[in-house]
DNA sequence: AAGACAATTTAGAATAGTTCTAAAACTTGA
DNA sequence: TCAAGTTTTAGAACTATTCTAAATTGTCTT
């Protein structure tokens, strides 16, 4: 088992440490909100955040960091059509996701609950496929898609 | 069977017409470029296919007339994950893309060789489902995925 | 054929999200 | 304690798109 398996273990300086990050101040205090608070967050959220928990952090640093969690493999940038502003989930497992149209809130959902089976014959190789279920909740009171991939 | 079930059949300016579009000379041009020569161009596409053929038409223009298409139901804007611009789709038709990674080319895929099953339980009501399939043709000569739809 | 009025087009400014630049501040470790 | 490297920062730059307001074009009435 690898060190960071079980990653809510460690504190987070440790992860990024471990992860080839400089655990700076300002690296931990955003690695500490993407990594456990957030959920799927955009830079701008990020930026919000911070602007309440961290004396002057500075937009660059704010994309700097999550650039840089984003390439050490600890968080994952996405982009969805119906939004211009990436946003950093920190599920790394494969995983869907719904969005609900009237909140713009975004539900992870468990692949295995989803069957895609593309069959587009010998002429190309997959490598990926990405998923956007769109909809709406029946009764916003709950959390989510019954399927809902519970937080790591 | 309504009047412009063969769109193939009509001039470009019938079309725009009939969609509530009064057919100028630029509208004109830009419909003949995304309805008839274009395969997913993004709006970039379309103002340098412009500058070819029409003397002078302004980035204004090529927006708005993009913008009148889609919300007179003629076309579709997409955006998708790997890229920043927009892109425009003539087939108004229920289908996914496969993604040619290597080249950024993009294919149409028949939603009948792609099953997409979710099972997220009576808690939410499911609109759309955006699949797009991301992998790289083995032989790049061929025209893309054996199940790529025939444009209409 | 004019004049009036509306619709369209245009150049350029504005906007949003993100990256870049180059200087200041901080850290490290002789 | 200093030099060297690293990180942070403010603000400029960049891309895709929309907005603004003026110029142009088209239509209708006379
Ligand atoms: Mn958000
Ligand atoms: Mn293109
Ligand atoms: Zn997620
Ligand atoms: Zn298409």
């Amino acid at each position: 088992m690898s060190r960071n398996k079980e990653r809510g273990m460690h504190k987070v300086a440790e992860i990024l440490r471990s992860a080839g990050i400089r655990p700076t101040a300002q690296r931990i205090a955003i690695a500490q909100y993407v990594l456990r608070e957030a959920d799927h967050p955009t830079a701008e959220d990020v930026k919000a955040h911070l602007d309440r928990v961290f004396p002057m952090v500075s937009t660059a640093t704010v994309y700097n960091t999550l650039n840089a969690l984003v390439e050490h493999g600890l968080i994952r940038a996405i982009k969805f059509p119906h939004a211009d502003a990436a946003i950093y989930d920190q599920k790394m497992h494969h995983h869907y996701h719904f969005l609900d149209e009237p909140s713009g809130r975004l539900y992870d959902v468990d692949p295995a609950d989803v069957q895609v089976k593309p069959q587009l014959g010998a002429t190309c190789e997959i490598t990926e496929v990405d998923v956007l279920i769109r909809g709406r909740l029946i009764d916003p009171g709950l959390s989510g898609p019954s399927t809902t991939v519970s937080p790591t």
